[in-house]
DNA sequence: AATAAAATCAACCGCACCCTA
DNA sequence: GTAGGGTGCGGTTGATTTTAT
């Protein structure tokens, strides 16, 4: 094909950055940019290679980086966060101005895992939403959410089957629905659940925020089960608040009207 | 003060996806 | 259509720092 080999890597240096290699490396990207990682390390004289050049810049060089300990509402942003979006680090860091996902995944690994842990179990309490607190959702009174099922069940899948989430003229969102609903069976819900495809993350941020915080739900739960998992944690406002927030993006929007 | 254990975090590794030849 | 390179991402490692004994 006529490039180079991928990787190069005798001869080049790995482990901590000197502050020499730095300078180098801030001086190189800020006069010529960093169109091409891999040239990048060899046009600076750098004995690195440019995956690791690329990791110095962003994780640790570039102007932008906020450095410094979390704030109180940055580690409680990344819980809601991760809550939504599982260990898409890139993507919780994109709401993060000036964090960096490895930094966040490290903060979240060190910090807020086990926060969440010790929550968890000094508040060993089911998930119910309050008594006198009227339910987001008509019909059911109680919620399940479970974690790494994110598919719901073929019950309420009917009813979202044939939805289609647009909120405004202005959203180019693509939000398909699965063209072959065949079966009830708990294998075709992904197909059967509306997707969203990349052009509409980057566009629509917060109607896909919310399609992943739907995503997460069980939909067949909304029923009348008991919420036990504790995966969202077990502050009930907070789950109350994120519920209402998108229940009123999607539902009050004429999205999933469908639900109620 | 010395040492062990735990916590932290920068950096590496491997994989997947996309693009190009 | 296919192979290979470039890039980005998430998981993991291991050196360093901090805390406990």
């Amino acid at each position: 094909m006529g490039r180079a080999p991928c990787c190069e890597k005798m001869g080049l240096k790995k482990g901590p950055w000197t502050p020499q290699e730095d300078q180098i490396l801030i001086s190189h990207i800020q006069i010529f940019g960093h169109t091409n990682w891999r040239a990048l390390p060899k046009q600076a004289g750098l004995l690195r290679c440019g995956k690791s050049c690329r990791l110095r810049w962003i994780n640790y060089l570039k102007p932008d980086i906020k450095r410094g300990n979390f704030t109180q509402e940055e580690e409680e942003s990344i819980i809601k966060l991760h809550e939504m979006l599982g260990n898409r680090w890139s993507a919780i860091a994109a709401k993060l101005p000036g964090r960096t996902d490895n930094e966040i995944k490290n903060v979240w690994h060190t910090h807020l895992k086990k926060r969440l842990k010790r929550r968890n179990e000094s508040n060993n309490v089911s998930l119910l939403p309050k008594s006198d607190n009227s339910n987001i959702f008509t019909t059911p009174k109680l919620i399940e959410i479970s974690p790494m099922s994110p598919q719901p069940s073929s019950s309420d899948i009917s009813t979202l089957s044939e939805t289609s989430i647009v909120t405004s003229e202005t959203n180019s969102a693509s939000l398909t629905t699965s063209e072959n609903m065949e079966s009830s069976s708990d294998e075709n819900m992904t197909s059967s659940f509306p997707l969203i495809d990349d052009e509409f993350w980057s566009e629509s941020e917060l109607i896909s925020m919310g399609s992943n915080f739907f995503d997460e739900l069980q939909f067949d739960q909304f029923q009348g089960e008991t919420m036990e998992s504790g995966y969202f944690g077990n502050d009930q406002n907070i789950i109350d608040n994120e519920m209402d927030f998108w229940y009123n993006v999607f539902v009050k929007s004429g999205g999933i009207g469908e639900l109620q």
